[in-house]
DNA sequence: CGAGCGATTGAAAAGACTCAACCACCGTGG
DNA sequence: CCACGGTGGTTGAGTCTTTTCAATCGCTCG
């Protein structure tokens, strides 16, 4: 975590309007900023691992991160992808036991961290609060459990169209529809989001492009047909 | 649902103090006991439906619940397992969304149903219940993303030895250790748990049983050998 | 320039699924 | 009481998917 640069305050924050914390009560806010410490961020750096005890949570401000659990032979499944404005590390907060997860910055990012007595005290005093960090945890909840499904159910090529329609939604494209999308990762990376060994996801990936679907760059990834992704995916809803 | 039993008191269910209830405020609990509407639902018997709309949260007060979704071709996943004292459908309640899961009894079942005014009322007054039921959510959580990281990256013979073993935690055993599982699922459903086709299933039980793991008797599962099983899942923790 | 990592491709093997047949048990109705 | 039909369980065979291992390639960085 590298120091240099302008620490954000949470009633500024724009990052904090997208989140859970936008409808914060100001008494509330004032003790999260003054009680937080953000830091930065570089690309491939950590921010808390698997194990670690918790003492707060974190809250991004900017950038792009990566949630993972390691699995028993050391390979790294990734469970989501957080921006700004998404909380991370909640549950080992409320739990007191370490991080059964790590995140790890995709990119440039800036993340604070809010002590755990603060975000307590902020649970237990806003109503609306505690109501809006519930829900946040549902649906968290609702995706782990349609992500299970998915895993348990669905073929390799469907999970990877999913996973492509998933992250232009996160993080968007660059420019317009069809231009590429707003994040990079390794092959090994969007592997461990399918869940599958590096050799398939290329495999699969070149069978997309093959069709039409998608275009590669280096590393980008374009997508040209979102409708046929859909398509491929299986994804009604 | 049937209505032919007693109905249980809140005050006095032994269930509840399993469950998240058990710091619940004498003055909340009234709400609760007066509010509530408990069923009985005989084996194989619908609880709530995935997209019914939901009015409240479920709490199991005797028998066995398997909590479920349904995969795009029908196939349902067998996400968790409820005993008495559980709390079933929290999600919708929060989020207002119609349900996403399903729950059905696995054997005689009563199930108390509690108004969603009721309970949100409660986790609004009693802090120490709202705090309870976030780490119960956070738990179930942890779950949810361990078994991602299982589907994803563990052979059907791991999973199902774990599946067995998370069978016995939950419901036990009928009398000593090695004595069948307190549970009767058909290879169909065990096939859910484990995301797994059946013939699948069907084949690696038989695998086990040819080790002397497991010992199987009609639909009756044993356990012969946990700690071979827990080898055979690669579960160290 | 060379080392090394990430990406890609090929080929073989393993794992899991599907299809089909058959069996075993159970309850029903004759 | 028994024949019948149905459901759930089991087994076999073949196929498809996915993984694994090995080799190659290309790029980046020191």
């Amino acid at each position: 975590m590298s120091d240099t640069f302008q620490e954000p305050l949470c009633s500024t924050c724009a990052a904090r309007l997208q989140s859970v914390l936008d409808s914060l009560e100001s008494d509330q806010l004032g003790g999260f900023e003054t009680s937080k410490k953000c830091g930065s961020y570089k690309k491939g750096e950590s921010i808390f691992e698997e194990n670690d005890p918790p003492e707060g949570v974190f809250c991004m401000h900017s950038g792009k991160v990566k949630v993972f659990k390691t699995g028993d032979e050391g390979k790294p499944q990734i469970i989501r992808f957080a921006k700004p404005g998404t909380i991370l590390g909640y549950r080992s907060m409320l739990s007191g036991e370490p991080y059964t997860v790590s995140a790890t910055a995709l990119d440039e990012s800036i993340v604070c961290h809010i002590p755990k007595d603060t975000f307590v005290a902020a649970l237990e005093k806003d109503t609306q609060f505690a109501r809006r960090f519930m829900e946040m945890m549902s649906s968290d909840l609702d995706q782990a459990e349609t992500q299970i499904v998915h895993l348990a159910q669905k073929p390799v090529r469907e999970r990877l169209a999913e996973a492509l329609l998933v992250l232009k939604k996160i993080y968007g494209t660059e420019n317009g529809d069809t231009s590429p999308l707003d994040v990079t990762l390794t092959r090994e990376e969007l592997a461990g989001v399918v869940g599958t060994a590096v050799e398939t996801l290329v495999r699969t990936l070149s069978d997309l492009k093959r069709e039409r679907l998608i275009a590669t760059d280096k590393k980008k990834i374009r997508i040209l047909d979102t409708e046929g992704l859909i398509r491929v995916g299986n994804l009604q809803d």
